[in-house]
DNA sequence: CGAGTGACCGCAA
DNA sequence: ATTGCGGCCACTC
């Protein structure tokens, strides 16, 4: 079987890769789904560092600013957000108020 | 087990 | 608005 991944990271990967075309997640949502709300810089490492098939063009920082370290910096990181539907402001900066994205949330929901 | 690092977050000046 | 500092957690040496 796999190796004993943390379960933070599985996490990560696992909401990050069910990130819809068009939205965006914060590292601090992730990290606080992942069950750590303050280890957003666990987050971040994992996505210099985690693996590259997974969305993390649509992992934004707080404050709706870009990451910084994305592959071909932020203008390469605007425009492969651009593409994917996401409005980015000139100051590489995305509207986190109405794009962002919760996963679903078991109960709220009458369908099982 | 200790120290350093990091695609962050929040607060103070 | 920007700059500086601490903190939190996982990973590596």
């Amino acid at each position: 079987m796999n190796q004993p991944d943390s379960e933070f990271r599985e996490k990560v990967y696992s909401y990050v890769a069910q990130i819809p075309k068009g939205r965006v997640m914060t590292y601090g949502q992730l990290a606080a789904l992942a069950g750590h709300p303050y280890a957003a810089r666990v987050v971040g490492g994992i996505a210099h560092w985690g693996n590259p098939e997974l969305p993390w063009q649509r992992v934004v920082k707080k404050s709706g600013s870009l990451a910084e370290g994305y592959p071909g910096g932020l203008s390469g990181h605007k425009q492969v957000l651009e593409a994917e539907g996401v409005e980015v402001s000139d100051d590489y900066r995305v509207d986190v108020e109405r794009l962002l994205w919760w996963p679903p949330t078991p109960g709220q929901n009458s369908l099982l």
